[in-house]
DNA sequence: TAGATTGTTAATCGATTAACAATC
DNA sequence: TAGATTGTTAATCGATTAACAATC
């Protein structure tokens, strides 16, 4: 059973399970039920029990789900169970609103390094980084054996970014241009857009 | 046909075929395939050329897709063949870089309104944006009739803004807040949360 | 005409749901 | 024990793919 892959549709919902437990915690909540969980996310009850139940069996007949050991459970199978490094490349406007933002925090990731072409950033502090000229960047972020990448530069010079994060052995991005980068097979990339997550509700609107 | 519920699945691939397009084009291209598509997407060619054709035939045996016209095609569609006028609750650091972003230009949006708490702030400019005080939030978006707002307040604050928003007659939310908003039947929310997908990927990292 | 690629059908594949025995 | 809720199976539902006739 746990041998066999496990779907990415069913991986995708682990961290929004992960996000409603919080939440439901943070209302000083010790248990909840699968029934619980589906009324906050819009999902079944009966999807939740199987996409957990992949994992093995977190819950207690009658009882439902121990939020701390729950938490504890997926934050193991997602990997998050420690923090991440995290490089930032591209400390614009955005990238330092990243690098500030306090979500991150206990949540996984830290965003230790950022990368920047211009000569007047360079020594500047945002969050836990301290702003680095971008042509060191390859050996800076291998020598750290940092995997993971956020790409905030502007969408022209994205691709080239993503090439050079590659051959730095980062096996993981998450790119804040709205383009669809190229990566090889191994890589694992994902795009924030804000513009597509609109587009997809404005075919509803009239 | 036309008159078939299409699934929001398909809905949802559409502003990625769209933002697709619109790199093809930047690179002089007048014409397309669904193979080339598909090549750029990670999605196969013969699910493109179903998803489009629920919506009519847009291309030509042999010839492929006018990318000019698919794209006016798909705008029409998804409606973003005009601009929206966007409000934008939080003129924080992020609410600042979203409110500078250039990427909204061209694709559909116009963020033209922007509220915030702290009174040191209004009457500041961004963007197509002057801070007004939050407190005066409803009746603004209600009066200029606009239906699609963005919410860049902190996540304690973010269901209460929701509800106000709801009651301004505000349709469409794109919440940056690491919440699930609870929201009405027929009120349409998307969350942006970085941590989300980063841990969709941490699973497949060692 | 020959070659290419669409639009569409039927077959396959996979995901979701309903239902309930197991059990806390 | 009675009530509640899980974990799991089987049935349903829906989405994707393969294949090809239509046609530019």
């Amino acid at each position: 059973m746990l041998n066999d892959k496990i779907p990415d549709i069913i991986i995708s919902r682990l961290p929004q399970y992960l996000r409603a437990l919080n939440w439901l915690e943070m209302d000083g909540k010790q248990t909840t039920s699968s029934q619980e969980l589906a009324d906050h996310l819009g999902i079944s009850a009966a999807q939740i029990r199987k996409d957990l139940s992949q994992f093995g069996g977190f819950g207690k007949q009658g009882m439902g789900y121990s939020i701390p050991y729950l938490t504890k459970e997926l934050r193991k199978i997602l990997h998050v169970d420690h923090n991440w490094e995290v490089a930032l490349v591209g400390v614009g406007q955005l990238g330092i609103a990243i690098a500030n933002y306090q979500g991150f925090q206990g949540r996984g990731f830290n965003i230790v390094m950022g990368f920047d072409s211009d000569p007047g950033k360079i020594g500047k502090k945002y969050g836990n980084l301290t702003v680095q000229p971008i042509a060191g960047m390859d050996v800076a972020i291998k020598n750290a054996g940092i995997v993971i990448a956020m790409i905030t530069v502007p969408a022209g010079q994205a691709q080239d970014i993503a090439d050079r994060l590659v051959k730095a052995e980062v096996k993981t991005i998450l790119n804040y241009a709205p383009i669809n980068l190229m990566v090889p097979q191994g890589i694992r990339m994902r795009v924030i857009d804000p513009v597509i997550e609109l587009q997809r509700m404005t075919y509803y609107l009239e």
